[in-house]
DNA sequence: TAAAATTTAATTGTTTAAAATTTATTATGG
DNA sequence: CCATAATAAATTTTAAACAATTAAATTTTA
């Protein structure tokens, strides 16, 4: 009967699935404002970077797909941060590229991720030894090959 | 103009975010074998182990509201998993009980864990480490004190 | 004891998320 | 050249998540 394999506290998804909300968590009094949701911000991170990218790399850089990042966009968008524009070259795209208004949101943005800093209870070790633990589970996670 | 900063490969935020939502995604096709989704299957853990809890205990062991709970809580219900009652004592607190099916349940779910583990590309050194690591992030984050 | 404060769930509204389907466009093989 | 494949985004549906509010019950306190 070892059924203390199911118990929560030996579950490593667990404490990744809380913490990454409670992370999320964590940013929203910031970033309410700069009247955006978390991943509006990681969007316009890629915004702030690329200036004009197709939906489908932007779903490629953060994991998401078009049924999320569609209405979102267009939230952003509504918001006077980005436009949508379907791409003359081919027009299955559309290219979302970042405005003046969407450019000058950074410098207020450049904060957070300052405050968040202080939040953080790591030491820089831990807090790279974290990010290289990530980054291998979300490079190298396979249940029977796929993406 | 440092405003590299802002980049999402300079974020921890971002692999803990998208790193959850990848091996939450990898749980579904084990999950859907025994009609559960990730939420329902975490709080299915709690009530394996403890037969019979409030909704606020509940939440406090998932970081979890009432929002979130109640209409979840209502669809275990509807599925058979659970029994839902107002306590004696206490009007205002819902106990939730787990139901002889719930519990039957379990058997089917003890897989899981075993077959989740042989995605993981991490040693169990590795795993470890992430597990301290996310539980100290998720004990200890603390932006100007609160609960 | 009566009124005020607190606690607990439930409800409402907004956003995120993923799967499945639909629509439009582009590429390709015969 | 045309029928068919493949691709891209949008839409729809279901569920989760959280904030804010409401409603009911219980406790505190005046």
């Amino acid at each position: 009967m070892n059924s203390d394999i199911l118990k929560l506290e030996r579950q490593l998804c667990f404490p990744l699935y809380a913490a990454a909300k409670e992370v999320v968590n964590r940013y929203k009094p910031f970033l309410d404002e700069i009247d955006l949701t978390y991943t509006q911000y990681i969007v316009m991170m890629v915004l702030w970077e690329y200036k004009s990218v197709g939906v489908k790399e932007l779903g490629k850089h953060l994991y998401l797909d078009s049924g999320t990042l569609t209405p979102l966009l267009k939230r952003l968008e509504s918001k006077g941060f980005v436009r949508r524009a379907r791409s003359s070259e081919d027009e299955r795209e559309v290219n979302i590229t970042i405005t003046e208004t969407g450019e000058r949101l950074k410098e207020k943005a450049i904060e957070i991720p300052v405050q968040m800093g202080k939040c953080m209870p790591l030491s820089p070790e831990e807090a790279g030894t974290l990010y290289t633990l990530l980054y291998k589970l979300l490079g190298q996670m396979n249940c029977e090959g796929e993406t």
